[in-house]
Parts: C-alpha cells; sequence; structure tokens
RNA sequence: GCGGGCGUGAUGGAAUGGUAGACAUACCAGACUUAAAAUCUGUUGGGCCCUGUGCCCGUGUGGGUUCGACUCCCACCGCCCGCACCA
C-alpha cells in the first residue's frame, strides 16, 4: 500500500484543473453568477497564515457554489502601493517598484501551490499603470461632478526629516526616524465629499442584511448622526472682529448647567488670540505637539489655558462664562467648540475640579436627588428625571424630551437652531509620498488647478527618483513637474500629491469583472459580474476600508462606471478572525526579551527550550503572528512538508472562521494523519467493484452531506469538518463491504473538495468518479433518509435531567405524558407530590415541574 | 478616552432558550511489533459514596428573567480590534 504524497499529487491536478480551464470565469449571462472575493493581500514579499486561512475560507466558497452550478468569478490581485516599498527603497537602496514587483512574484509562486480556484487571468496590481491610470480617469470624472476638493488640513511634521508621518511613524509624539518631537502643520490637501453621502451611506446600512450586526453598528457609530442644537455665545467684549463663539451641543437641555466655554487649540478665535497672549501661544504650541491621531489627543492628560475672556450666557445677560482652550476639544467636529456642563458631562467634571470652576445640578435621579460630587450624572437620554434648573419650566421629562423642547424653545426664541450633525469627516486622499497613484492635476498660472486631459493619462510615476533624502522624491524630480497646462498650453506643474492607497482598494472589485479594459469598467461586465455575493476579510478594516469602498461605488455610478444596483457592493461579508501562536523568548545581557521562532524552539510538556543550545525559553501568550515578534510559521514550509490540503484542512478546523485560531505543529500533524487515514481507506476499496447499497452506510452518507453542506452555507467550515471527521470514523468502522464503501468514499470527495481539492480528486479518480470532483455537481441528501423513526427525549424533573424515553417520532403529547408520569425515575423525584407542570416540547424535551 | 467584539474541560472547540463538553488535540491504558514509529481499540470536566440505571458542583465574576440560561437582560473583570496618513 503506497503513502499519500501530496508532492506528487498536489501539483498533478492543479496542472489538470489548469489545462481545463476550471476556473476561468466566462460572462453568460444564460447562467447564474456568484463572485467570491477575498481581500486582497499587500505583497509583503512573503504570504502568511493569515493568508491561507482567508483564501481558503473564499476557496471553500467558490469550490461550494461552483458545485451546486453557479458560474463563479473569484480572482486575485495586489494591494500594492504604499509606504514599506519606500521604506524598502530608504533601507536597501532598492526602487519601489522592482521591491514590489519581486514581491508579487515570490508571493505568487508560494499562493500558487495551496490549489486556489482562482482565475489568475485576471490578476491585477494597483501598482499597473494600466490600473491607476483608471482611477486618474476616475478622479478627473470625480472632479467633474464635484466630489473632489482641496482645502486645508493638518498633518504629522517632522521638522528634522522635512516630511509627513503617517500617524504609526509617530511614536511618544516623536518622529521614528528622526525622534524629533513631532508639529501640527496645515497643508493644501485633496479631499473627497464622502460627508455628502453621509446621511446616505448611514441609512443604506439598514439593507446590507448578510453583513455582521458588529460591522454595522461600528459604521453607524462611525458616521455618528446627532441631533442637536447650534447657537451662540456673544463675547462680553469684542476680541479684535470675533463677537461670538458658535457651539453645537446634542445636550442644549443642560444648558442651565454650563460653567464654561472650550475651543480647540485649532480654533481660529485661539489662533487670533496667541499674537497678543504669550503663555496662550505656548500652550497652544504644547497642544499642536502631539501627533494628529484621535486617540492621543483623546488619553492625553486635560489641560486647558483661561483665554481671559468671557461671554453672555444666551439666557442670562448678567451671567458671563469663561472662556478656556482645552487641548480635548476636535477642530474637526461640530464648531471646535463646545459649553462645559460638569455635572453631566465626566470630562467636563474632571476639568472643572482641576481647575476650579463651579459645577451647577440641572437635573437629579427620580430616586437620588442628590448634588454631583466626583461622579457625574449621565442617565440614558430615555431616562426620566428631576429638573432642578431649566429655563422652560420642565418638571419631570427624559433627557430626549427636555433635548427636543429645547431645541424647540430656542428656535422659536431665535437664539438657536435645530441642526442635524454627522461625525463623519471628508475623506482627505493627498499623501506627499512618491509610491501612490500620482493625482493627476497640473497646476497654472493663469488658469489655476486643470485636470489632466484623458488622453495623457496615465499620468505615469518617473522611474528616476532618489530616496537619499526624505521628503517626497516627485518634488525634488528635475523634469517630471513640468507640463503644459491642459487648458491653455503654457508651461505648468504637476501636482506631486499622490492618492491615499485606500482609494486604490475602493474600487478594485469592480475592475475584477473587466480588469484589462481601456476604461475604468465595462458596464455589460460590471452588471453582470456585480455585486461581490460574498466579501471575506479581516474585522480591522471593518469601518475605513469598506466605508471609502460603498462611497466610491457611489461615485462610480454617478460617473457612470457602475450601474445603479451595484452602490452597495458588497451583498454579503465575512469577518474571519487572525492566526496566532505562543511567543517564545529568551533574555538577553540587558534582560530584554529576545524573541525566537517557533523553528527554534523544543516544545515539551514541561515547557520549552532552544533546540541549537537547550536555554530555557519563556511561553509568552498566544498572539497574532507578527514578525516582529517571530511567533510567525511559514505556509511555505508546512507545504514542503505536508502538502496544501494539510494547511488547508487545519485552517478550517477547529477554530469557527470568525475566531482566532491557534498555529499548533500537533493540529497540523493530526490534520496530516486525517488525509492519510481517508487515502489508506480509500485503497483498501480501490479494487473493488461497486457492490449493493447497505442502508446503514446510506444514511450515514445522506446526513454527513446534509450536515457539511449546512456547515458551509453558514459559514461554520468548522463544523463541516468535524462531520467529516464523524463521517470517516462511522465509514472505517461499518461492517458493510466494500462496494457500498466506494458510494460512500466517492460523496466523501465531493464533500472534502472544496477543503482538500487535491485528495478529492486523487480519491474520486481512485474510485471511478466520472470527470473532475472540482467540476462534479454537489451530492443531494435524500430527505427521506434523514428522519429517523424514533426519537430519544431527555426528561428533567425541575430542570435537571433524570431519565429519558425513546418514543415513535410522532407520538402525540399525550400519550407521551402518560409515559413520563409512569417512569420509574419521575415517579421517585416527585416524591409522591402531583407534578404543577409538564412541559413536553415535541422532539425535544420533556420538563415536569414538581 | 471613545466605539465594537470575545470569554465553555489540560487544549482548540460543539451545543444560540431544551441532555453542556459533539469532533479534534493532549494524556493514560491495551492490541500489533524483537523494539520504535505508524496503525487499531478503550478511558478521560471536578468531586462524593464507587452499591446503583447513583448524588453534588461546573460555561470569566456577581445579580436578574424563565418550567428550563453557555445562550436573553444588568453590573463588573480580563483580553482583542478600530479611532480617519499602517495595510
Amino acid at each position: 500500500m503506497s503513502r499519500y504524497n501530496a508532492r506528487v499529487v498536489e501539483p498533478k491536478w492543479q496542472q489538470a484543473w489548469d489545462a481545463a480551464e476550471v476556473f476561468r470565469a466566462r460572462r453568460d449571462p444564460a447562467r447564474a453568477k456568484y463572485y467570491v472575493l477575498e481581500m486582497f493581500p499587500y505583497p509583503s514579499g512573503r504570504i502568511h497564515m493569515g493568508h491561507v486561512r482567508n483564501y481558503t475560507m473564499g476557496d471553500v466558497v467558490a469550490r461550494y457554489k461552483s458545485a451546486t452550478d453557479f458560474n463563479v468569478l473569484h480572482p486575485m490581485g495586489w494591494d500594492a502601493f504604499g509606504m514599506p516599498a519606500e521604506n524598502a527603497a530608504m533601507e536597501k537602496g532598492v526602487h519601489p517598484g522592482d521591491w514590489t514587483y519581486k514581491n508579487i512574484a515570490d508571493m505568487r509562486t508560494q499562493l500558487k501551490p495551496m490549489g486556489l480556484s482562482i482565475d489568475w487571468s485576471r490578476e491585477l496590481a494597483t501598482c499597473d499603470p494600466e490600473y491607476y491610470g483608471q482611477q486618474q480617469a476616475m478622479f478627473i470624472d470625480m472632479m467633474d461632478k464635484g466630489l473632489v476638493y482641496r482645502k486645508n488640513a493638518v498633518v504629522n511634521w517632522d521638522p528634522v526629516d522635512m516630511t509627513v508621518l503617517a500617524n504609526e511613524q509617530v511614536i511618544d509624539g516623536k518622529g521614528w526616524r528622526s525622534g524629533a518631537p513631532v508639529e501640527r502643520k496645515e497643508l493644501t490637501q485633496w479631499f473627497f465629499r464622502i460627508s455628502d453621502f453621509s446621511g446616505e451611506l448611514l441609512e443604506a446600512i439598514d439593507g446590507l442584511e448578510h453583513w455582521p450586526e458588529k460591522v454595522r453598528l461600528m459604521q453607524q457609530n462611525w458616521i455618528g448622526k446627532s441631533r442637536g442644537l447650534q447657537m451662540r455665545f456673544a463675547l462680553a467684549a469684542p476680541a479684535g472682529d470675533v463677537d461670538g463663539i458658535d457651539v453645537y451641543t446634542t445636550r442644549p437641555d443642560t444648558l442651565m448647567g454650563a460653567n464654561f466655554i472650550g475651543i480647540s487649540p485649532d480654533h481660529p478665535l485661539a489662533k487670533a488670540l496667541e499674537a497678543g497672549n504669550p503663555d496662550l501661544a505656548a500652550f497652544n504650541a504644547d497642544c499642536r505637539r502631539m501627533g494628529t491621531s484621535e486617540a492621543d489627543l483623546e488619553t492625553a492628560e486635560k489641560k486647558g489655558f483661561d483665554t481671559g475672556l468671557k461671554v453672555k450666557h444666551p439666557l442670562d445677560d448678567n451671567w458671563e462664562l469663561p472662556v478656556w482652550v482645552a487641548n480635548f476639544i476636535l477642530m474637526d467636529y461640530g464648531t471646535g467648540a463646545i459649553f462645559g456642563c460638569p455635572a453631566h458631562d465626566q470630562r467636563d467634571l474632571d476639568f472643572s475640579r482641576k481647575y476650579g470652576l463651579p459645577v451647577i445640578d440641572t437635573f437629579f435621579a427620580l430616586d437620588n436627588p442628590v448634588p454631583v460630587a466626583d461622579e457625574a450624572f449621565v442617565p440614558p437620554k430615555t431616562e426620566p428625571v428631576q429638573w432642578v434648573n431649566h429655563f422652560a419650566g420642565l418638571d419631570r421629562s427624559t433627557g430626549q424630551e427636555a433635548i427636543d423642547a429645547t431645541i424647540h424653545y430656542a428656535e422659536q426664541h431665535g437664539w438657536g437652531k435645530g441642526v442635524t450633525n454627522y461625525r463623519l469627516r471628508d475623506w482627505g486622499v493627498s499623501r506627499q509620498r512618491y509610491w501612490g497613484c500620482p493625482i493627476p492635476v497640473v497646476h497654472c498660472d493663469d488658469c489655476g488647478v486643470v485636470a489632466e486631459k484623458k488622453a495623457n493619462l496615465p499620468v505615469e510615476l518617473p522611474r528616476d527618483v532618489t530616496f537619499d533624502k526624505p521628503g517626497n522624491p516627485l518634488d525634488r524630480h528635475p523634469t517630471w513637474r513640468d507640463a503644459p497646462c491642459p487648458k491653455c498650453g503654457k508651461p505648468a506643474r504637476r501636482e506631486t500629491d499622490t492618492m491615499d492607497t485606500f482609494v486604490d482598494s475602493s474600487w478594485y472589485y469592480a475592475r475584477f469583472t473587466a480588469p484589462r479594459a481601456e476604461t475604468p469598467t465595462v458596464l455589460a461586465d460590471a452588471e453582470y459580474w456585480m455585486n461581490v455575493d460574498q466579501y471575506i476579510g479581516g474585522i480591522e478594516h471593518a469601518i475605513l476600508h469598506l466605508l471609502y469602498s460603498r462611497f466610491f461605488a457611489r461615485a462610480m455610478n454617478l460617473t457612470g462606471h457602475l450601474p445603479k444596483s451595484a452602490i452597495e457592493p458588497f451583498n454579503a461579508l465575512f469577518t474571519q478572525g487572525m492566526v496566532t501562536h505562543e511567543t517564545y523568548a529568551t533574555r538577553g545581557k540587558d534582560g530584554r526579551p529576545v524573541w525566537r521562532t517557533p523553528d527554534e524552539v523544543e516544545r515539551t510538556e514541561a515547557g520549552a527550550t532552544l533546540r541549537a543550545s537547550g536555554e530555557a525559553v519563556e511561553i509568552g501568550p498566544i498572539i497574532k503572528m507578527s514578525k516582529s515578534k517571530k511567533n510567525v510559521v511559514d505556509p511555505e514550509d508546512i507545504i514542503d512538508q505536508y502538502g496544501a490540503d494539510t494547511a488547508r484542512w487545519f485552517v478550517m478546523s477547529d477554530s469557527p472562521p470568525e475566531r482566532d485560531v491557534e498555529w499548533t505543529a500537533a493540529g497540523a500533524e493530526a490534520a496530516w494523519r486525517h488525509l492519510q487515514r481517508v487515502w489508506r481507506m480509500t485503497e483498501e476499496i480501490a479494487d473493488a467493484g461497486d457492490g449493493a447499497p447497505d442502508s446503514d452506510l446510506e444514511r450515514a452518507t445522506a446526513r454527513a452531506i446534509d450536515e457539511v453542506t449546512k456547515g458551509i452555507e453558514g459559514f461554520a467550515f468548522n463544523k463541516s469538518v468535524a462531520k467529516l471527521y464523524e463521517f470517516t470514523n462511522i465509514v472505517q468502522k461499518s461492517p458493510a463491504d466494500a462496494g457500498a464503501k466506494r458510494a460512500a468514499m466517492r460523496v466523501m470527495a465531493q464533500l472534502m473538495q472544496p477543503m482538500t481539492p487535491h485528495l478529492a480528486e486523487e480519491v474520486w479518480a481512485t474510485l471511478g468518479g466520472d470527470g473532475l470532483v472540482a467540476q462534479a455537481p454537489w451530492p443531494v441528501a435524500d430527505p427521506a433518509l434523514l428522519v429517523d423513526d424514533t426519537v430519544t427525549l431527555p426528561i428533567q424533573v425541575n430542570g435537571k435531567r433524570r431519565s429519558e424515553i425513546t418514543v415513535p417520532r410522532d407520538m402525540p403529547k399525550e400519550e407521551v405524558e402518560k409515559l413520563v408520569l409512569a417512569n420509574d425515575a419521575v415517579i421517585r423525584f416527585c416524591d409522591g407530590k402531583p407534578p404543577k407542570k409538564l412541559i413536553v416540547v415535541p422532539g425535544r424535551i420533556v420538563n415536569v415541574v414538581v
């Protein structure tokens, strides 16, 4: 008997699939289509287990849908622009383009042996001029439709390297390379008007029925619709030409509890006051030394500076409130100014206590009318409260009622108006970097900002650039910037900003429907293939990438590149968990951990040691595989050792797809053993002819078909795998003859095909299956074989299981009750008392309440 | 800080209002073998009286709803993801 040799078998079937063009997607209006897409990878150079898991999930769906007679589109591409290529250029002197295309070639070589059912003829990379040229065409169309504009926005500026830093390049407020304190700097930048779509993007979430509830919630909260009051606090004495401060609040009902006005350090008034107030200028400068990320601002210590200005309370001319600059107020949200109400906002309370500002209660809990001390009283808006301080004579009402009443009152008296506000900001797409899609615009002294002519697209990146100096190489290129004005033809200068890489990934799903077209899309193809029926990717993309894609699909519809039916591009979304592994470390001389790869470590029951030296190894937490912690297992090694099917089987087994999976050597070994067992069972019956059916085996087969199918349909691949283990055990132990087992094992091959396609082909071919199992129709379970004649009902007494009875499936309730009351255990536990209640759930359980 | 999620044996998990621990791993015992590996068989949540078809406890912690809660609700603890220039 021969051992199953994946190294020989897997390439053989991959060639057979290629030869038959099994995975080539062709538009065929006569057939129903199914579009499966996994989030495309960044070409870092190596595939990792997260990729293996992600693409295997998509492959299971694609192969299953194909077997159920859908015309499947399952493409692959590369999210190929971005910072790592420029970092590599700086560190190793390699050109970002060369580095990227080499990585793509390497990763393709690693991916192909996985046997994924991908139509490789549609492969694309976002850094191909063929791709980004079409993106530039759409940018121009979006300009025409008024979806693009320029405005000032702040960036993280490294004053030593003279370059813009990404948030992740700012560490503790300092530039990652220079170590210099980062400054916030204003630049003129390009923006997409995504906030014009706030309301629509929010409302349309209701229609995304097959998206995870958590993602829908996160998007709703991100868009952040709020109803509030906008009003003006008049300055007691005008400061220059400023005579008031506009404030937006979602809790106008607490206006009588106001004790200060807070403005952002970036607020125009705060800036205007700097000139005559060096201390304030220093305070603002200090605030601006932080990075731009919201998490930084929100977690920083709350600080304020009293400007000395006063405003009048809109309801009482004699009541004056101080104006403070506070570091936690965001210029980007609302008007960049708030009124503080410490009694009902914890942050305002902390701030007020710190600076000795008064605390004024406006309402109490109905059952606890005490003044606020160290904890702000912030009940849900639906909870009724007792008012102690309200101008409109409110007595008892919920927060929401009070808000509505206040807005109404303010509008009637003319000192404020109700407005609907969104947290979502416009999408800044400018990047001052080389390795991205050039913004196709020319700056002309006479004509201003002019879009490039479409005939001149793509505006290609120049190849001859250097990375010896920080900053944008496009800015210092000797000739690239020179271009004639598309309008008047006079010498002018190209825009040197490139686009955010989120733009690249916001429409690749549409490009896959016609990847070689000379327009961004081809409507007939887009109409046939869109939408993506199943999108699969990481939860880390729950907000930005998915929201930007939803916006972009709408923009593409407005510019004629997608049909109206495709404005929500992803019908169903699945977010998969990460692949994790234990971490291993030894201690360096300075006591700091020296991370070790699993390869270096000998793992035993008791602990772990270094293979090379026997030195003790500390076992750390199980975390996402990452290069920095070295807890990585290279899929290529696993495929070399066990074959692709083992890797695929392992990542599908055990853990539910949405949860993290821990890679363990023992688990991989077990997967391999199972596949070997299936092959052994196949060989044992290979030479027998087909024989008489066996009814037990037929029932087991029907159940396996039913449950494996349900598992795949419900994205519970781990359950499908468990059922296949069970089915294998049943077939192996079955006393049926080889002929009957052949039929069962052919179904086994069909059911395993989505997960372990190579082994499935080999089993199928060995047992006389017709053609390729990859092209065989999905097996159907005979419903008659799925129902049992009898059921076993557990009997509970007072909710505790005490006994069970086996009865015919359709036995009437009354007869079941009689049997239960006559049951020995029931009599014993009732202890002579009559049952109070008898609950019979047909086919499930019986509960006797005493 | 704000928003979202997760928590079940030694381990990954199953059960989504109805028998908690399917299936797998690990461990232990047995068969086969000169031996080992592989393979096959069996046991395994904890505890108690091992007399039973026996009893008690058990799903992060504490409370609640229900005939019945891993599942629903409230509070807390721990971990993970996102926070707009990482992709």
